[in-house]
DNA sequence: CTTCTCACG
DNA sequence: ACGTACGTGAGAAGT
């Protein structure tokens, strides 16, 4: 046995390393005697994140209680993994940080299932999201392992990921490379192997405490683990890629890409995607830019002077040379990409705009695809289940909740299973729906319940009846500034409606919907009373910012409407629907289901996203497509 | 590592 | 006193 003792908050641990077939028998009595008193921490080192790469590997499984980590080594075989899979089977209860993870890598490596592993997991990383869900750079401790160590556990706890790549890069290993290089008997690497699990042990009763101090309702918990399991089970399934058409479209995204970036070199430009060279060419072409096309001055007001703005100081408004300003200089609509004929097209604007879609599109997604595929050739997106401040849900390797809607060319890479069509069922506006519930707007309730277009219903009451389309247009605008918080000058320049008009329909839409304000007024008062965290309709905690507390209503309204779509997912594994599940998309379920089942089962998903809120139906409407994810976008197939 | 840009709801 | 668009992931360039 390898022991290496160390200290946790000013008491002796020690992490233990099982070589012999005595070791492992004294693991297990120490499992046994561990499991009595509590819940057992678990946690996995592997060959890195690709978890469904023909290369990726388990390389150790720890279990851990506040005083012992013990570190098996799996990738050893025999006993090593024999005795792994005893503990797995025999624990009541496992503690996991960020437990969607190590349940995916077990359900692939081992005979143990995310069915039969998350009813006994307590995931640390979302009971810590459950009382501050900030990341750093939002000024919050972030969810991950060591933050929160420090804060609850050990101030000096060591950051045994970050530690680890400085040692990675000692061993000629990079920080992706190293996961799988680092040998396995490396000390540091078993000591923080057996650390983790060990920290993971002791924020337990410290976050639970926590949570029991401000009040979060068990039930949020559950629901949460709920989420998450759900979530787990379709990363397993992942989706297939349909691979000829990929590598086919793949290679035209590369070839349109070069050809533009040819047209663009006429011009002086050798690479597209450098401001700095652009700006110079449409300087010297004589183009000018629009007040609106410059950057936010984000310099100190003594840092600023006078004709200075141009190409120069860092923070100082700049030129931009986006995708809006592109298309003015190439005389296309912002929107169609159609022409506009109010001014010569400028071809080198043109190129541009053509070569970096091409060349974004390729890298973004068909390679990401292709990359990330397993070798039966399906993806299995990262869905994270809990992810934004409002609890919103995130999707990496790839990013497909964010694939162009405007054009079905990348979705129809993604296909349904075999005799399968895709079916995607949407709420209907679901965060005015909750912002009329949450803020009991009483004509907001009356005309959602008879069945009204809320826009034309806003537009009537803000213009007479003889409001236009151009009317209900910026009353949707206005609609959803009001659900982001927005003001006139900014709906006006998202809308491209005169600032007159925004005024003076904001102006209608407080008169008709009072009680907006009232409730946004309430909640912002809420979080200062409640050092600044409001309290979502779920139970969330919903940490504001004080230099923007009027975010809080969009965060309660976002938050509430992620919730709905959280609890369409658990109503729709109940209804048996869990198999066809593939991804949540907001407000969006993505589903593969038989064909000749599709108009039932269509019919069940639309149930299990219907409720009632405060008196609001929350309504959803299920659409069927063709095999891939494109036709539901305009795509044949 | 930060900033800009661009894809989504 | 007044007004503030919300939430993400990802690649490329530049510092």
């Amino acid at each position: 046995m390898k022991t290496y003792p160390y200290e946790v908050a000013g008491q002796p641990v020690v992490v233990k390393v099982p070589e012999t077939y005595e070791d492992l028998c004294e693991f297990f009595s120490w499992l046994v005697g561990a499991d009595k008193r509590g819940p057992i921490a678990l946690d996995t080192e592997t060959t890195g994140l690709d978890i469904y790469s023909d290369t990726f590997q388990l390389r150790t499984v720890q279990f851990g209680d506040t005083r012992t980590g013990w570190v098996l080594h799996w990738e050893r075989g025999g006993l090593f993994q024999h005795y792994a899979e005893r503990a797995l089977q025999y624990a009541t209860r496992f503690l996991i940080h960020n437990a969607p993870y190590d349940w995916c890598v077990l359900d692939r490596h081992t005979r143990f299932k995310i069915e039969d592993l998350a009813p006994r997991t307590t995931d640390t990383r979302l009971v810590a999201g459950l009382i501050d869900p900030r990341q750093p750079q939002e000024g919050g401790r972030g969810t991950a392992l060591k933050p929160l160590s420090a804060w609850y556990v050990d101030p000096s706890a060591p950051d045994t990921q970050g530690d680890l790549t400085a040692i990675f890069r000692s061993l000629k290993l990079t920080k992706t490379t190293g996961w799988a290089g680092i040998p396995l008997d490396h000390p540091t690497y078993n000591l923080y192997a057996g650390l983790d699990v060990i920290l993971t042990a002791r924020l337990y009763p410290a976050l639970t405490a926590e949570l029991a101090m401000l009040g979060v309702r068990d039930k949020l918990i559950a629901y949460e683990h709920e989420i998450a399991r759900i979530c787990a089970v379709m990363q397993r399934k992942g989706m297939i890629l349909d691979l000829d058409y990929t590598r086919e479209l793949d290679e035209r995204l590369g070839n349109d890409a070069l050809s533009y970036e040819a047209q663009a070199l006429r011009y002086g430009v050798a690479n597209v995607n450098s401001r700095a060279q652009l700006l110079e060419a449409f300087h010297a072409m004589g183009e000018e830019w629009l007040p609106g096309e410059f950057t936010d001055d984000k310099r100190e007001y003594w840092q600023r002077e006078p004709d200075t703005a141009m190409f120069t100081e860092k923070g100082a408004p700049s030129p931009k040379v986006d995708k809006a300003v592109l298309h003015r200089f190439a005389d296309l609509d912002f929107q169609t990409g159609e022409r506009l004929n109010q001014r010569k097209p400028n071809p080198l604007a043109e190129a541009v705009i053509r070569s970096k879609r091409a060349g974004k599109w390729r890298s973004a997604y068909t390679q990401t695809f292709l990359d990330t595929a397993d070798v039966d050739g399906r993806i299995h997106p990262f869905i994270n289940s809990m992810q934004a401040r409002t609890a919103r849900m995130s999707i990496t390797r790839p990013a497909v909740q964010t694939l162009p809607s405007g054009d079905s060319m990348i979705r129809r890479c993604l296909l349904a299973e075999d005799e399968h069509v895709m079916v995607s069922t949407d709420f209907a506006a679901v965060e005015m729906r909750v912002l009329a519930a949450l803020a009991d707007v009483k004509r907001m309730k009356a005309a959602i319940n008879a069945g009204e277009d809320l826009h034309s219903f806003t537009a009537r009451m803000v213009y007479g009846g003889g409001f236009t389309k151009k009317h209900r247009k910026i009353c949707k605008g206005v609609g959803f500034g009001k659900v982001y918080g927005g003001g006139a000058a900014t709906i006006a320049r998202q809308t491209g409606a005169p600032i007159e008009d925004v005024q003076r329909a904001l102006a209608g839409y407080d008169r008709a919907y009072p009680e907006i304000r009232k409730y946004s007024a309430g909640l912002q008062r809420e979080a200062y009373a409640n050092g600044m965290v409001a309290v979502s309709v779920t139970g969330r905690r919903l940490p504001v910012d004080r230099e923007r507390v009027y975010a809080v209503t969009n965060y309660a309204v976002q938050s509430a409407a992620r919730d709905c779509l959280g609890q369409s997912l658990i109503n729709m594994e109940e209804a048996g629907l869990l198999e066809y599940m593939r991804l949540p998309i907001h407000d969006e379920v993505l589903c593969s289901v038989p064909y000749n089942e599709r108009f039932d089962v269509a019919r069940e998903i639309e149930r299990c996203m219907t409720f009632d809120l405060y008196g609001v139906p929350i309504e959803a409407e299920a659409e069927i497509g063709k095999r891939s994810w494109g036709s539901l976008y305009g795509a044949d197939v």
